[in-house]
RNA sequence: GCGUCCAUAGCUCAGCUGGUAGAGCACUCCCCUUUUAAGGGAUAGGUCCUGCGUUCGAAUCGCAGUGGACGCACCA
């Protein structure tokens, strides 16, 4: 077990140069003079009472050049020497702490192993705490012990690690060399806690859906195409699980249920869009597309303010408020604001296109009124949303899944809310006729034939699920990585996916 | 898919109108025991992303490819 292969040493990771390889060849000798000494490099376990934060704390009042009696011991990674060994920068994942080795503290194995530390190796060291003369907090070393050592070199300890593919293909190394990384990263969980903790506390039912189905239904996107062998079946990865939870609303196992999980969609790639995506789906009985705009506010407002402390984010140099409430403003209205067209007045597909040619904007002649609509909104008044809004009242023809408006019957009731821009969230009074939904998939069908891959497929087993009866339910789509991105002052989905997908090297 | 930009040591970067590759950090060795990007000295480290072309001569110019970033398209 403890043997090495000569092809274990002698193959070094194909992306090195010599210079990182001859390092790495000196490390692996002091893997053998270490073992010599009866040292094991990559020991068991080691007893940490502390971490550096709280070392910090503890004795923080702890005066310089005062030391206490105290012994605690603590572990991390090596990240800087100094003065041959004497000091150490320790890093554990909540913080720094600088180890001091002085040779007349030591004795002549220990002082010896000091020696043979590198920067990157992780080490646990016991010892008393004391505030340097010049006011570092530092654990006076008594013993010190390798706990793993690190073989290849880290990047330069001022500039770090800057280059984009690398942090994003070799994540580890961005965590090691980047707090900022490291707090994004931190902070996605906490959101995601938060929204977990945010659904519970309502009485919401957490559930688990396919995301291996046989039909890719509950949005309009290509799929991931797969293969299951013992059924010989073509299956897809989930786009989305939203006529899943409406099947688990049918049976009535929960009046709410949310899902928190991946959806796949094969399509391109932007710092907007990665292929998977985190997705928070919410169903609730007896409610509509008006209690879905509350929860919403509600979730959006009360994880900003406990993960962040505050409900006014700074995105990109835009002032954003979540304060409650947020304005709500019908899509024609939007419209009407921006650009003067009236789709109130505006009543046929001809008038519709006109309206579109007026503004310059080039339309598809197969479009109906609805789609022209919500494509001037897309291209003139989008853009400018930069805080909360709920944009509501969509046209039907986009959105097969919405219950028809009750007092308008171009219209459903749907609604998207729009921070700085972007689809955050996506909601409806769900279509609970069954009748009405299977003839809105039949339009889908023929949208599908007419060569729009992306339309919904037809779901007879959710149709046979409705014609047992769906009381009537509000239902939310909430995209996470969006939301991290604005809590976390992120340009890039990427910067919020511990490993967003790339193109293999 | 299209366009623009980028690719030089492990990392961060220089490298001029074409003349054959440099720095800092990291590594190795020496000095140095109260440092904070420690300091001083000496060494070592290169497929200049790949291929083809132009040229007496290419890191540098051209074409193609690969990978990436950004924008557009796609994402109803």
């Amino acid at each position: 077990m403890e043997e090495v292969t000569n092809s274990a040493i002698k193959t070094p990771d194909s992306s090195e140069g010599l210079s990182a390889s001859r390092i790495r060849e000196t490390r692996i000798e002091k893997l053998s003079a270490l073992r010599e000494q009866g040292i094991n490099p990559y020991p068991y376990k080691f007893e940490k009472t502390h971490n550096n934060e709280g070392i910090q704390q503890k004795y923080q009042d702890l005066p310089a050049g005062e030391e206490t009696q105290d012994v605690i011991s603590v572990a991390g990674r090596v990240m800087a020497i100094r003065n041959s060994g004497m000091f150490i920068d320790l890093m554990d994942s909540t913080g720094k702490l600088q180890l001091f080795s002085h040779k007349e503290n030591l004795d002549e194995a220990t002082l010896a192993l000091v020696k043979q530390i590198d920067i990157g190796d992780f080490v646990g060291a016991t010892g008393t705490i004391r505030r340097t003369p010049r006011g570092e907090l530092s654990v006076k070393t008594q013993s010190l012990q390798l706990l793993s050592k690190s073989l290849l070199p880290l990047p330069e300890k001022f500039h770090g690690l800057t280059d984009k593919e690398t942090r994003y293909r070799q994540r580890y190394l961005d965590l090691i060399m980047n707090e900022e990384t490291r707090d994004t990263l931190r902070k996605r969980s906490l959101i995601i806690s938060a929204i977990r903790q945010f659904f519970l506390n309502k009485g919401f039912l957490e559930v688990e859906t396919p995301m291996l189905q046989t039909l890719a239904g509950g949005a309009a996107a290509k799929p991931f195409i797969t293969h299951h062998n013992a059924l010989d079946l073509e299956m897809y990865l989930r786009i989305a699980p939203e006529l899943y939870l409406k099947r688990l609303i049918v049976g009535g196992i929960s009046e709410k249920v949310f899902e928190l999980n991946r959806n796949f969609r094969n399509e391109g790639l932007s710092p907007k869009h990665n292929p998977e995506f985190t997705m928070i789906e919410a169903y609730q009985a007896y409610a509509d597309y008006h209690d879905m705009m509350e929860l919403t506010e509600e979730l959006v407002s009360s994880v900003a303010q406990q993960v962040l402390g505050t409900q006014t984010i700074n995105y990109q140099g835009h002032e954003i408020s979540l304060n409650r409430p947020w304005k709500r403003l019908t899509m024609i209205e939007a419209v009407k604001d921006e650009t003067g067209e009236d789709f109130n007045q505006i009543q046929t597909r001809e008038e519709a296109h006109q309206s579109a040619k007026k503004l310059g904007l080039e339309t598809d002649p197969a479009w109906g009124w609805g789609k022209i609509l919500e494509f001037i909104f897309e291209e003139k008044v989008e853009p400018k949303l930069i805080q909360p809004v709920h944009i509501i009242d969509y046209p039907k023809e986009t959105s097969p899944l919405a219950k028809v408006h009750r007092s308008d019957s171009r219209l459903v009731e749907r609604f998207e809310t729009r921070i700085n821009g972007w689809e955050v969230a996506n909601a409806f009074s769900e279509l609970s006729d069954p009748l009405d939904q299977r003839a809105r998939f039949e339009a889908q069908l023929k949208a599908r034939e007419a060569g729009d891959e992306e339309a919904h497929q037809l779901d007879e087993d959710y149709i046979t699920a409705l014609e047992y009866g769906m009381p009537p339910t509000g239902g939310l789509g909430l995209g996470l990585d969006r939301l991290v991105m604005l809590l976390t002052n992120s340009p890039s989905i990427r910067d919020v996916i511990a490993f967003p997908t790339m193109r293999p090297k």
